[in-house]
DNA sequence: GGGCTTACG
DNA sequence: CGTAG
DNA sequence: GCCC
């Protein structure tokens, strides 16, 4: 496995910006969403507000490019039909990219994004609706049944309907069907694979893991928007508990059950009594906050140069490698995964304990030099330490002479692992 | 009506 | 019983 | 719930 070189940053490439006639961009901000390019159709929007759109995006951060290019990746249109909106994509791609093809959005998605300062994740109802009568069929049949037989890209083009097969499969989870919940999540992966968007119920016909259930699913939303079973699901007291409990880590199904049948409700109701918790799941609510918010894909790969570091004092050679949701292209993670390995088996032995030892290590160290500046007004390197109002300088003729200059007690390397 | 991923702590 | 990819 |  090659190395992983280390990234040069991306350059801003704000796009061609400039042209002629975009109107004057006050200093945009920086940007502070890598992997996010936002595309405003200005058919139904109109230049004004365009212009307008586009410099609330700049001012917070984003990306907004002025004309269409294959780095966007999100493209907002005004209105709520996408029936324009695929002639529009097949115009702007040609024929050349059938795959990499934008998320195709409502301007919901972007005034959301707006209020929250930051891209808020895609959902089902942030897509352009369907209509009912299109072209641009599936060809069913000649779909694998298996999805490890399958391409499914990360961007698909039915999420309406997806993000209702999967809820019914995680309330068929919750309830203890496991086979329910396959069935659903198959029937959810089906969709994922399809070139384009389900437009029409007999679209399904022939694809595989579409029975009678997940097609009226499918009908329903094509029909009103909204499926009342679904609706009723997410309202649910148990939908919500059951999802709230098994979503704190140690917590699965039996556990999250056995919590509801008691009359537990919430977090508070878990803290509130000294309830028979384990370890982890103690560990879970205590940083329940922490676990569930989100890791963007650019700051997991400033973690992978942090860790790389690391792992390349303690051995040499060796290969770190970004796994999980980011290697398959997601965005955004709750966690970041690495698989590290070495050329010669059996050399990566032990080796996790030293590189935490010494990230703790450069905690400790980071402290110390956090410490000095906001507390003793003095700065901390590697020669020693600089007072800049005095102007006065103490070398650091050893370790002991720090902490006493800082009037802290010395602490033994060995008692760091901060 | 049986099967629905697998290994590990 | 829980977690992981 | 869907497939065999």
């Amino acid at each position: 496995m090659a190395l992983v070189p280390p990234k040069k940053r991306r350059g801003p490439g704000r796009g061609e910006e400039a042209g002629a006639g975009g109107a004057a961009a006050p200093s945009p901000a920086p940007l502070r969403f890598p992997g996010v390019t936002i595309y405003l159709a200005e058919r139904h929007m109109g230049r004004s507000r365009r212009a307008f759109l586009t410099g609330l995006a700049r001012a917070k951060g984003f990306r907004v490019d002025q004309t269409y290019s294959p780095e966007v990746t999100h493209v907002v249109m005004e209105g709520n039909t996408a029936v324009e909106s695929s002639g529009w994509l097949d115009r702007v791609l040609g024929d050349s990219g059938s795959l990499e093809r934008p998320l195709m959005l409502n301007i919901s998605w972007f005034t959301e994004s707006m209020a929250q300062g930051k891209p808020v994740p895609v959902e089902g109802r942030h897509c352009l609706r369907v209509p009912l009568p299109t072209r641009s069929q599936v060809d069913p049949g000649s779909l694998p049944a298996y999805a490890c037989q399958r391409h499914t890209p990360l961007n698909h083009h039915n999420l309406c309907f997806t993000e209702a097969l999967e809820t019914l499969a995680e309330a068929a989870g919750f309830e203890g069907s496991q086979g329910r919940l396959i069935s659903f999540r198959r029937a959810a992966s089906v969709l994922r694979a399809l070139p384009g968007p389900i437009t029409n119920v007999s679209q399904l016909r022939g694809l595989p893991c579409f029975g009678d259930h997940s097609s009226r699913i499918v009908q329903e939303l094509l029909e009103h928007g909204i499926s009342s079973e679904v609706e009723r699901v997410k309202q649910s007291e148990r939908y919500q508990t059951m999802k709230l409990f098994t979503q704190i880590f140690g917590v699965g199904v039996k556990t999250a059950d056995k919590w509801y049948r008691e009359g537990l409700r919430t977090l508070e109701d878990l803290q509130g009594q000294t309830r028979k918790l384990n370890r982890q799941q103690e560990a879970g609510i205590r940083h329940f906050e922490d676990l569930s918010s989100s890791v963007w894909r650019h700051e997991a790969d400033a973690i992978q140069r942090v860790v790389e570091e690391a792992v390349w004092q303690v051995l040499p050679g060796a290969s770190v490698t970004l796994t999980g949701g980011f290697r398959r292209g997601k965005l955004q993670g709750h966690d970041v995964d690495f698989l590290i390995t070495h050329p010669v088996e059996g050399q990566e032995a032990g080796l996790i304990p030293k590189v935490m030892g010494l990230l703790e290590s450069q905690h400790f160290e980071r402290e110390l030099r956090r410490f000095s500046r906001a507390e003793k007004q003095m700065l901390l390197n590697s020669h020693g330490l600089y007072h800049p109002e005095k102007k006065e300088s103490l070398p650091a003729a050893s370790e002991e002479d720090i902490f006493t200059h800082l009037g802290l007690e010395y602490i033994a390397p060995e008692q760091r692992n901060a």
